[in-house]
DNA sequence: TGGTTTCCATAATGATCGGTTATGATCGCC
DNA sequence: GGCGATCATAACCGATCATTATGGAAACCA
């Protein structure tokens, strides 16, 4: 198939008909438009022989606009209007001026680093509209993935020391933000509790605390290469009450620093772990949204909240398969 | 100055785009368009280089629009309508589904040539809007040659047996429509009232009636050949009135046959002259206008009520000066 | 009236645009 | 783990759309 269906009008087309008929005359109407008067004048012929139309009444050394000519040159004010319209939205959205972003980020770095992340996007573009949902990593990047949000906050064990992720991180970029310590927490009358270190084999007798499925599973990993299997007698996705089942001495439970830090813990102790072991906290976007100006600024925000200078640590790293 | 503000926002670009958004893929906006799939994606790289945006995220072997995409998306709508609804108007002119045509002429050929154009034209195009003003020749040019209107229905003496036309008719073309042959009118009380033919310098005693000042010129140029000098008694552009004044008794004139076919007369003569004189009666339009749809049915029609066959005798006869 | 100016038209030229076909890379699926 | 669907890229090619240079005709003016 050929497939031409070429339109016989186009915007440039308009254009010069309106300037043709503003200026009157084809001179003119090239200056106005910063062409000269060959262009204009070709323009019109080509016009004419595609509309089948005659345009233009050449009388003398004047032109005037036939009826058809008056045609284009009043819905041209309207089109190209409508032109500007979207022109002047794109640069506003180039421009930062306007945008949107639509972050998911899961429950535990709503409590600060979220919010410190809104709050530098407002200061610095206040004309972008935020949008934040909350979720756990799988259903962030999900949401990424269908195109339902554009930067997710997400976290990753480290299996081992290597650091290996455990999600499906193809096709998405993802930018490092911080590296949380995950600890022991223990009631302070807990006979560890002033220990240096925790060496976790020897809370193989505890009951345990889990938090989300993810750090139960984490948990379970860490318990597996200690050499123990934990007797989990809770599971509460909400990181305060764990803190409160364990104030309560019903057990003990792995708590990342990112939720020491923003919920208070006084009546509790909270070891570092021997061997050590952290979550890295990601940002995930597309490597396309990433050039888009408001997540970029997103981004950069995000990696200022986590105190991780954004122009030093890029820490660009496509993720390998699960 | 190189003059290169180049739009960096078309109709194609917006088309595009569109298609994009409602097919969702490149391959499908291709196919709804009619082009090929590489046409799509080379158009959006161009559309996203020259706006300095990304408009379209790249997942996998899926597309979506950014909101840069989706704007333009959105605005396509409006323009293309837009452009759509001029080139229907532009058809419809095209076709004479619509259109205009101002017509003027000169009064004696109201009575007979005008009405039966119109009627011609409505029958056949019912859809154009004609407009008709009465103006004497010289008026009527005036506004062919200012743009006020498409169509002139003038006459021009014959100087002499030659054919030279007293009127500017550089630029212009002219479709001959009728001769007129002019004749002596007298009442049927004259001693020659009943001749076979007139000629003029029997009548160098008369007292004339003169019409318009260019019928009046033409009376005193023949009078001038036949040698006499008239003695014009009265003076009017209504050649109703003229021959109301010849059944007086109060003078001769020259009436046109166009008038006599149209006005009774029974109380007066009207003698062939001897040499005759004629004048013709022209439909007159600028070469630009000539090719516009309503302006050339508009001529077809007065060839046709003038009784001369358009496709038989065009007789596009450009004239020289005055 | 005849020269000058001021228009528009045309020709020759070149860059870019905007399509094509052919081919390659990659994701998702069975 | 091949296969099909999808997008990207390369090579090519014609039409478009601008340029400069030039011509002709109309309007203007002394």
């Amino acid at each position: 198939m050929i497939g031409y269906d070429r339109r016989m009008i186009d915007a440039a087309g308009l254009r010069v008909m309106k300037a043709i008929a503003d200026e009157g005359s084809f001179t003119s109407a090239a200056n106005a438009l910063g062409f000269t008067q060959p262009a204009i004048s070709q323009m019109v012929r080509r016009l004419e022989q595609r509309t089948g139309t005659v345009l233009v009444e050449r009388y003398g050394r004047q032109v005037r606009l036939t009826e058809a000519g008056q045609v284009l040159a009043r819905h041209a004010v309207g089109v190209l209007a409508a032109l500007d319209a979207a022109e002047e939205e794109i640069t506003a959205i180039a421009g930062l001026r306007a945008g949107r972003v639509r972050l998911q980020a899961f429950p535990s770095s709503s409590a600060t680093l979220v919010p410190r992340t809104l709050a530098i996007l407002k200061a610095r573009h206040p004309d972008i509209t935020v949008t934040f949902t909350e979720a756990e990593p799988p259903e962030s990047l999900a949401a990424l993935r269908n195109g339902d949000c554009d930067v997710a906050v997400a976290f990753a064990y480290e299996g081992g020391d290597l650091g290996e992720l455990e999600e499906d991180l193809s096709l998405l970029v993802t930018r490092r933000l911080m590296d949380d310590e995950v600890r022991l927490v223990v009631p302070t009358t807990h006979p560890h509790a002033h220990d240096e270190a925790a060496s976790l084999a020897d809370f193989s007798g505890e009951e345990w605390i889990a938090g989300c499925p993810r750090c139960r599973g984490h948990l379970l990993s860490l318990a597996d290469t200690a050499g123990f299997r934990p007797n989990v007698a809770f599971e509460t996705e909400d990181y305060v009450a764990q803190l409160g089942l364990v104030t309560a001495g019903l057990g003990v439970a792995l708590v990342p620093d990112l939720i020491l830090n923003a919920a208070k813990h006084d009546e509790v102790a909270a070891l570092p772990l021997s061997p050590a072991s952290r979550r890295q906290i990601l940002a995930v976007t597309t490597p396309d949204l990433q050039r888009v100006p408001a997540v970029a600024a997103a981004l950069d925000a995000l990696c200022e909240a986590a105190g991780s200078d954004p122009k030093v640590s890029p820490a660009e790293l496509v993720g390998a398969k699960a």
